[in-house]
DNA sequence: GTATGGCGCTATACTTTGTCAAGCAATCTG
DNA sequence: CAGATTGCTTGACAAAGTATAGCGCCATAC
């Protein structure tokens, strides 16, 4: 399972990364800078967020645009492999609302909704 | 983008958990015992299996039952939220045949397949 | 004018997460 | 009867992720 290259063993691997996948949520939603992203995603720190866009750089998936150095600007893109992400973000998300449920330490949350009555999940933490 | 209970942004943060996705690849696959389990997905340490069995069970993606206790015997099946992941699965899939390219490091690999002419991707490690 | 904050990072020191190896009691295999 | 296998747990360690400060320069606020 793990020999030779298994793409989907090697794709779980990549986009397992802490962050990576919330990176490539809020660029789905548009170019952005690099601190902008990193509070979009929920507050990475900078040291983590630069890995994670360096990797996805090199394996093709995001795009830098360095607009200016000095004062700085960066936009950061997603390519053609980037965008194609979107379909495992939408299955990500269509699991999410239709199995999990809010845990209840949380306060003044909404229960997501469900047509059929399918028995939902409470995500526990580590 | 994280506050409050963002069905999404929960999927990512517990899917993400390093070996997690490989786990529910392979009960997709059928039932499993422990170490069938780490050897299956690749060489997992018993400790971080442990972890997210554990996890995967509190949040009612993965059920364990002990068939017996001495000689052990236990095994790990998923829940109907668990099979559900197999859309997850698939996405993944599909996008990592479709875009992900072998890291030319390795060896005797065979590049993935495609229809369309694709633009494909390397692979980078950390 | 000058203080303030923002831009995209990097360096450092630190905490959390994941790994390796050994080991247990009991059966089953050769 | 030796050796392997089962499902873990423990403890020492390595790797991955985090928080904070700071850089040089420009825009806006005062």
């Amino acid at each position: 399972m793990k020999d030779d290259f298994c793409p989907i063993y090697a794709s779980i691997n990549l986009l397992q990364e802490k962050w990576t996948l919330h990176i490539v949520r809020s660029l789905l939603e548009g170019p952005r800078g690099f601190n902008e992203l990193g509070r979009d995603i929920g507050g990475c720190n900078p040291t983590t967020l630069t890995q994670r866009l360096e990797r996805l750089e090199a394996s093709g998936i995001v795009e830098k645009t360095v607009q200016s150095t000095m004062p700085p600007r960066t936009r950061y893109t997603l390519t053609e492999a980037g965008l194609a992400l979107q379909g495992v973000v939408d299955a990500v998300d269509r699991w999410g609302r239709q199995f999990l449920n809010a845990p209840p330490t949380e306060q003044g949350v909404v229960q997501p909704e469900v047509k059929t009555p399918v028995r939902q999940v409470q995500v526990r933490g580590t």
